[in-house]
RNA sequence: GGAAGCAUAGCUCAGCUGGUUCAGAGCAUCUGCCUUACAAGCAGAGGGUCACAGGUUCGAAUCCUGUUGCCUCCA
């Protein structure tokens, strides 16, 4: 050995010290040239996350599909950035200010951005540096923000310019009211969720003038003094409008024009009807809360309601609520505290136990409270209209799916799209290019300058002394939206040639749950200003799950930290582990065993390359002929198994089949080279490789690595660069990827199945490997064995090989349809050996049975295909040869 | 409540248009081994009526129908 390697792989310093050879050599920067291009735009992370399991496997697999294009000859392009995630960061901003002691009330607007900045400067590129550790092959030069300057701009034209299409409009409508972030959400962003609440059963006294005229009526009917309607939301009861029964309902019929009080507050409100109301559910009556609730606000628009708020932007009631003891509380308190004083004062029935689903902010995780305000929204029916290749073209695989299946999921929601509301009422984020004069009249424009140039012409008579611009900022999605386009600058007028080059971009890897938020949007925005997809491929990935099958969350506290993995397991490891098991849209299981499993295999390839870098190496004329000889069907056999491999892993990776492709090179490395082909050359120990041989191995070992290299990058390019000399400033990245060559394929399988019995012969009868042992071999194709008979020596630890000669005493194995003889040093039980021998036959003498079935049946020899039919004949008569052999031996014992 | 999907070894999954790649892989388990690259290893082994019930067919894990059980998305 020329130097000393140690005996397990160490994968800290390599991974640092290639991953900065790697940004000094400007391997992963990637410009406009005339090579075929190829890009990915990373999904941006949120400049407040920090790397979890998700992350790990989604930016994993971008690389493997980035490194694979590189070293394919490609113009590989992965673009990385940060998403300024609107509600997100300003809620972490507003919680380190409160730390600080800081209300978020008393800035200014402009004072709070100053801190947000500062915040985001301070953590915002933490991820980033993350997925350096990870060995992410992104081009660190192009890195972007949906914040910064240019990217901002896009999205303020962006805006004006569907507003003066004529697809983005202002209206009051009931929205998802976030009272913890105290901004209305898209439909995407409310999460529902399942919870035991209770059903409280609620008497509505009628008034007295009711209940006068229900006597004087001619119906027959009991009377009572109240209603009862059924809720959820007792504290709500403060903001009735009406009860409302069904028409068809006869129960409620009577009531129908009269009036009823609500409780404490004695507000009178009218009992109207509505075929809406269902009449199994609850009592039949609906108490109906206009401003909290989406179906009760249609419902009072239909019937001309007040509309009562009693709740502030917080969630508290607010003094609408008319009684003093709620005034100012928070809803769930007082939803508490009202259910008591309803019981004391009688006003309660029955309360139930019931469960229901209640809507929770994707962000901040606060039930959603419907509330009726102004917003900004974009017509999506409108917009697809226009646009209908955002459907067609996932119809037709112009945009590839994988899996498939997500495509029903993508039509389902295009087919009941609703309108985006893409107003926020934060400060973080794009603002909202809308100017307001003091007479409530607006425009649409860039700057302050040129709205007042448009109040000019559209409102000559506003006074435009004191414009104000619209408080609100835009949805962060309305940014990400634009990502495949804004990264390259595709809304610039000047600075071309990325888009041109780089857009549309090849693949996405994005997580399932955001396909309507990001990717239908992307695919939208793509038709609409580039006219063209934005990318062909989408792979979905699936999400990261623990051994139980709980997502991995921080709450949770049951995800690991990807970054003690990687110091633990080395992000060669950590990368195998995640993808080993995660095929495409399916949920990934994580066991830190995997990771472990990573490990080894890199462990593996380590001591394959120790011994390999220790053998010593002469000249082949100073070889026997029969070894180099041998040695040679050994290179024949290995340099097939590689391309037979090569070209499924190829297939697989086609189909984006990635962990399947990587199960194949772990096989291929594992079993074939190291556990066949490097056993097969190997010299016996203190003797010489020859030359030729040599040079063949590190060859093969050189393919490997490249194979391997997209998803394990580091110890392949460690392995690389010391199996062979390389020149300054080569690099596995941006090395040639194999390709498929010819070969001529020397089938071993009868040797190998050979040793593989002998090695369970020994086993079995617990004699030493170091026991020789002498065979005879009974076939009738010799050549099947004859020229592999070193090889089975070797490895089976054979002393001498006979065929078909007298096996007297011998043990016999089956290989194949032949026969092989063992004579063991030990003294064989006669009869045992029978009784294996003659079970066997029983067996082949049923299993001929079953094949005569077929093979007499008609039907079957007139309707199989020919070839099959064949087929069976040749087994029939396998199995006889066969037992010819076996009824042989059984004589001779 | 609506839609789609899934059900194959202990676990995670492959199995295209029905027939030798038809019952597979990896991990886990078990049994031997510290055999000069690797115990993070080596050599072997055992494990499944392909959810259940019908049907189509000469032939079904594969196609059809129903049942049950899971998961996802939407409301």
């Amino acid at each position: 050995m020329t130097k000393e390697i140690s005996k397990t792989y160490s994968p800290q310093s390599i991974e640092d010290k290639w991953y900065s050879y790697w940004l000094s050599n400007k391997y992963f920067h990637a410009k406009p040239d005339e090579r075929e291009p190829y890009s990915i735009v990373i999904p941006p992370p949120n400049v407040t996350g920090v790397l979890h399991m998700g992350h790990m496997l989604n930016n994993t697999i971008q690389d493997v599909l980035t490194r694979r294009a590189r070293m394919q000859g490609k113009n590989a392009c992965w673009v990385p950035g940060t998403d300024h995630a609107s509600i997100a960061t300003e809620a972490k901003v507003v919680q380190m200010l409160r730390e600080r002691g800081i209300k978020k009330s008393d800035l200014s607007r402009e004072d709070f951005l100053k801190y947000a900045w500062e915040w985001k400067e301070k953590y915002g590129g933490i991820i980033l540096e993350q997925l350096k550790k990870l060995g992410a092959s992104c081009d660190w030069d192009r890195t972007r923000f949906t914040m910064e300057p240019s990217l901002s701009e896009a999205v303020i034209d962006v805006f004006i310019d569907l507003y003066n299409k004529g697809l983005i409009y202002r209206e009051l409508r009931m929205v998802n009211w976030d009272p913890l972030g105290k901004t209305a959400l898209s439909d995407e962003e409310v999460i529902f969720k399942d919870v035991n609440s209770k059903l409280y059963y609620i008497k509505y006294h009628l008034t007295e003038n009711s209940k006068i005229e229900i006597q004087n009526s001619n119906l027959d009917i009991s009377i009572s003094d109240f209603v009862v309607i059924a809720t959820t939301r007792p504290e709500t009861i403060l903001a009735d409008a009406a009860i409302c029964v069904n028409p068809n309902d006869e129960r409620f019929k009577h009531l129908i024009g009269k009036k009823a009080l609500v409780p404490f507050i004695n507000r009178e409100i009218e009992i109207i009807a509505d075929e809406y109301v269902a009449m199994d559910f609850g009592t039949g009556c609906l108490k109906v809360t206009p401003a909290h609730d989406k179906n009760d606000y249609d419902l009072g628009k239909k019937h001309g309601l007040e509309v009562i708020d009693i709740l502030t932007e917080e969630g508290f009631l607010n003094e609408k609520a008319q009684d003093e003891r709620y005034i100012g509380k928070d809803r769930f308190a007082v939803r508490k505290q009202i259910a008591i004083d309803l019981e004391e004062a009688g006003f309660i029935e029955k309360i139930e136990e019931y469960k229901n689903q209640v809507g929770t902010s994707e962000r901040t995780g606060a039930v959603i409270e419907p509330r009726l305000t102004l917003q900004w929204w974009v017509d999506m029916k409108k917009f697809l209209a226009k646009n209908p290749q955002v459907l067609d073209a996932v119809m037709n695989d112009e945009i590839k799916f994988h899996p498939v299946n997500m495509k029903n999921t993508y039509k389902h929601w295009i087919d009941n799209i609703k309108d985006w509301c893409i107003s926020r009422q934060l400060w973080w984020g794009q603002q909202i290019p809308a100017w307001y004069s003091e007479d409530g009249n607006f425009v649409v424009a860039k700057t302050e300058v040129e709205a007042i140039e448009k109040f000019k012409i559209q409102h000559p008579t506003s006074n435009i002394q004191h414009l104000k611009q619209d408080e609100d900022v835009l949805d962060t999605w309305f940014s990400s939206w634009l990502w495949p386009i804004s990264v390259f600058d595709g809304f610039k007028e000047e600075g071309k040639e990325d888009i041109k080059y780089f857009y549309p971009t090849n693949d996405l890897v994005t997580a399932p749950e955001i396909m309507f938020f990001w990717v239908a949007r992307m695919i939208m925005a793509g038709y609409e200003w580039m006219g063209q997809k934005p990318f062909s491929n989408v792979y979905y990935t699936g999400i990261v799950r623990d051994k139980q099958r709980r997502k991995m969350s921080k709450s949770l506290g049951n995800s690991p930290d990807p970054l003690d993995l990687i110091t633990q397991y080395g992000a060669d490891g950590v990368r195998m582990g995640m993808l080993i098991c995660s095929p495409a849209g399916n949920d990934i299981l994580f066991d830190e065993s995997q990771v472990e499993q990573g490990r080894n295999f890199a462990n593996k390839i380590w001591n394959a390359f120790r011994l390999v870098k220790g053998l010593t190496i002469k000249p082949d004329a100073e070889f026997a002929a029969d070894l180099l000889a041998s040695n040679k069907i050994s290179e024949k056999w290995f340099d097939a198994r590689f391309n037979i491999a090569l070209a499924e892993i190829e297939e697989k990776c086609k189909d984006y089949k990635l962990s399947e492709a990587l199960m194949m090179i772990y096989k291929l490395i594992w079993d074939d080279y190291c556990a066949w082909y490097l056993e097969m050359i190997k010299p016996v120990y203190g003797e010489a490789l020859n030359q030729s041989t040599y040079d063949q191995t590190v060859i093969f070992f050189e393919k490997l690595m490249l194979v391997l290299h997209p998803f394990m990058p580091f110890i392949t390019e460690e392995i690389w660069q010391e199996i062979t000399e390389r020149k300054e400033g080569e690099s596995i990245c941006v090395a040639s990827y194999p390709a498929v060559e010819t070969y001529n394929y020397t089938s071993l399988q009868n040797t190998f199945e050979t040793i593989s019995k002998i090695r369970e012969l020994r086993n079995n009868k617990g004699i030493s490997p170091k026991e020789a042992f002498e065979i005879v071999i009974k076939t009738s194709q010799i050549e099947l064995y004859e020229p592999y008979q070193f090889l089975i020596k070797k490895l089976a630890n054979v002393s001498s090989i006979l065929f078909n000669e007298e096996a007297p005493n011998y043990v016999s194995l089956s290989v194949s349809t032949d026969q092989v003889f063992v004579k063991l040093n030990i003294e064989i039980d006669a009869v045992a050996e029978a009784e294996k021998i003659n079970k066997e036959i029983e067996y082949l003498i049923g299993f001929m049975a079953s094949v005569d079935v077929k093979l007499s049946n008609e039907k079957f020899v007139a309707n199989a295909k020919p070839e099959l039919v064949e087929k069976e004949r040749q087994k029939k008569d396998d199995a006889l040869a066969k037992i010819e052999v076996l009824k042989q031996s059984l004589a001779g014992l």
